[in-house]
DNA sequence: TACCCGATTGACCGATCGGTCAAAACAAAA
DNA sequence: TTTTGTTTTGACCGATCGGTCAATCGGGTA
């Protein structure tokens, strides 16, 4: 009865350090994936002697898992809502704008996503063939549904959301040959925009949505 | 003058040496990159002891830029000759086979390459900058025209590139993803040929080829 | 047979890995 | 002040890291 008044003291507390710690470990495990991620480069980017590293969090492992919840709850608060609307139009292009704020928003945590399916997804099995598997399968219900209306052309929607996913990803996996190769250093919000609108735009004609 | 008598003996000499382990090599660096293989995975999985891996390689490094060159001159040996034919169908088309094509042949190269550009392209920015960056523009050039001469429609063609680039890849790095979405164990032929037509289709119709 | 030289390998090096622990530091309650 | 419980931290553990080295092996030449 006597444990929570600590918390919120001087500089945040407890979970202000946790969240320094969450940041510098998804920034770390995003570069080099699990196994070539070290606790003692996490600490230092956080500040932290490595032992307190361990007290908070108790072990790599956990650490891990803690990243990869936190990145599947952000996005499952956004793109769960998606597919109220019957139009293909607003949904696909909702889709594919949310998914490119996404990445922009959370970098780390999608490069660390993506270095986890890399490693052939050893700690996320579950998920991809739970969870998302169900929102992928009533999202291609939904797409089905408008093929079978004349609203879109007849392709499968399954290559649909692999394309979207995909596209957007890349701005942000990829991000250092992006740079590299349009000659800058990091997207503007403007060059956000642009390839925004550019997916958009092909994908839908693409997939003859009217 | 007497050193090159002994190369290709019994099961195949040096050079069978060297591929069983640089094979070997480019799985655990796919999978873990570069900091999180080690020499020992990679001793083990070629059937030898680690001693003789840096006996043939001469050290982690010299055997990861190994497989990096190895993997870019597989790329331009099939991508640059792409460009010759003046038709944005073909081309274009062509483009999307062959990435396709390249990914299902060197997975673990891809997957390799991947995980270097994940990791901030520490070893490959002069390759980025330099050499796929003029690739790129070349090919940019081409299309700039085909849009001035109305064959396509008037998109970036920076971005179209990418999204060939992110929407083939996508089958190799997210495999696992995609199998668990699936609900299969790796994409027979039939699925790749969907996939490359569903590809072919939709950004051909995008980028409004005539 | 004796010799040669590249190939093979186990033992070993210092450094770093993930993780433990106990002592010290600290703030609030008594 | 003393007590209590949490936080912080350096020291340390066995295991593994990349890499070296010397001893051995084994087929060709003399």
């Amino acid at each position: 009865m006597q444990t929570t008044q600590s918390l919120s003291r001087e500089s945040g507390g407890r979970e202000a350090v946790e969240h320094t710690i969450l940041n510098a470990a998804e920034c770390v495990f995003a570069r080099h994936g699990y196994r070539g991620a070290s606790l003692q480069a996490i600490a230092d980017r956080a500040g932290l002697p490595k032992a307190n590293v361990l007290y908070y969090m108790g072990s790599k492992q956990v650490l891990y898992l803690k990243l990869l919840d936190r990145m599947m709850r952000r996005w499952n608060a956004v793109l769960d809502d998606i597919t109220t609307q019957s139009d293909p139009r607003e949904v696909l292009s909702d889709f594919i704008r949310t998914k490119m704020m996404l990445g922009q928003r959370y970098p780390d945590g999608s490069k660390l996503f993506a270095a986890e399916i890399l490693a052939g997804a050893p700690f996320l099995a579950d998920y991809l063939e739970g969870e998302l598997r169900q929102w992928v399968e009533s999202r291609v219900d939904v797409m089905r549904h408008w093929i079978e209306q004349g609203k879109m052309d007849s392709v499968d929607p399954r290559f649909l959301i692999f394309l979207i996913w995909s596209s957007t990803q890349h701005y942000v996996e990829y991000g250092a040959q992006v740079n590299a190769i349009l000659g800058q250093e990091g997207l503007s919000e403007q060059d956000i925009d642009d390839v925004t609108a550019f997916l958009e735009r092909v994908i839908l004609k693409g997939c003859g949505v009217r």
